[in-house]
DNA sequence: ATTATATACGACAATATATATCGGATATAA
DNA sequence: TTATATCCGATATATATTGTCGTATATAAT
């Protein structure tokens, strides 16, 4: 309950990596999966999708790899997990309706109140914040 | 990802209900799974939780069933979630080294201030707020 | 005493989600 | 031409969540 996904783990990892060279250097998924234990295979799907999302640049071909594209200071994490996970909610009667206790549920409104201060919380911070 | 568990929302909409009669009446199980639609079995062990708990107190017999027992503006939201769930934290490795990350990890630190932040919103809340 | 109705609870099953793997494609520097 | 990198859909595995079953125990009402 409560947790982030390995997804967005490897994600920030991946981008603090990256954040820590110079801009111009690239960083390989492979360099990044061995540095830090990530199993290949998921870190590229990873990193394939924030260049999807514009945050990483790719450059192809070998001695390729990544590196930073987006400001990471103009993205906060409600943004950013979003963009990473989907939608974003406490429960998931606030986006999809399909919930067997919604037309009796007591606490709905309440939820609504923590979820919505949840989601002031991390907006309140930006991916640079985990990054540096 | 940041998903609260059903068993969370049952057990909050339950004492919600109770909340809402004359502290001395009793709620069945069978009373809240109907009313709510939740499945009865699920519902009872979620109760039968809390009353190990001591949130709430259970009536064995005929015309039974459960009653609350602890004053609810005094559990907060922490407390409450890691009495029914368990350990609290965005990631396992504050409670819990076994991640094959943790000794390279770079974003354990960043993670964990915004863990704390997380666990301060919440212990900011009490059950009460929920259930009012 | 007997019966009906309630909680107590371990073991198990199903489902959903998260995590990881595989196979084969395209791009490009050397 | 080759080696190394990204790209990406399909599939498999693992884990966690959610739900079910069977049986025992407690007790109010008759």
């Amino acid at each position: 309950m409560l947790k982030l996904t390995r997804k967005v783990e490897y994600a920030l990892i991946a981008l603090r990596h990256m954040q820590d060279k110079a801009p111009e250097l690239v960083s390989s998924t492979k360099e990044i999966a061995t540095q830090y234990n990530i199993p290949l295979e998921i870190l590229a799907k990873t990193l394939q999708h924030l260049a999807k999302e514009n945050i990483i640049e790719p450059i192809n071909g070998p001695r390729g790899g990544y590196r930073l594209k987006a400001k990471l200071g103009n993205i906060n994490l409600v943004e950013f997990f979003e963009r990473v996970e989907g939608p974003l909610g406490l429960s998931d009667c606030f986006y999809d309706s399909n919930c067997l206790q919604i037309d009796y549920c007591n606490i709905r409104t309440p939820i609504q109140r923590i979820n919505a201060n949840m989601i002031n919380m991390f907006r309140g911070m930006t991916v640079q914040d985990v990054t540096s």
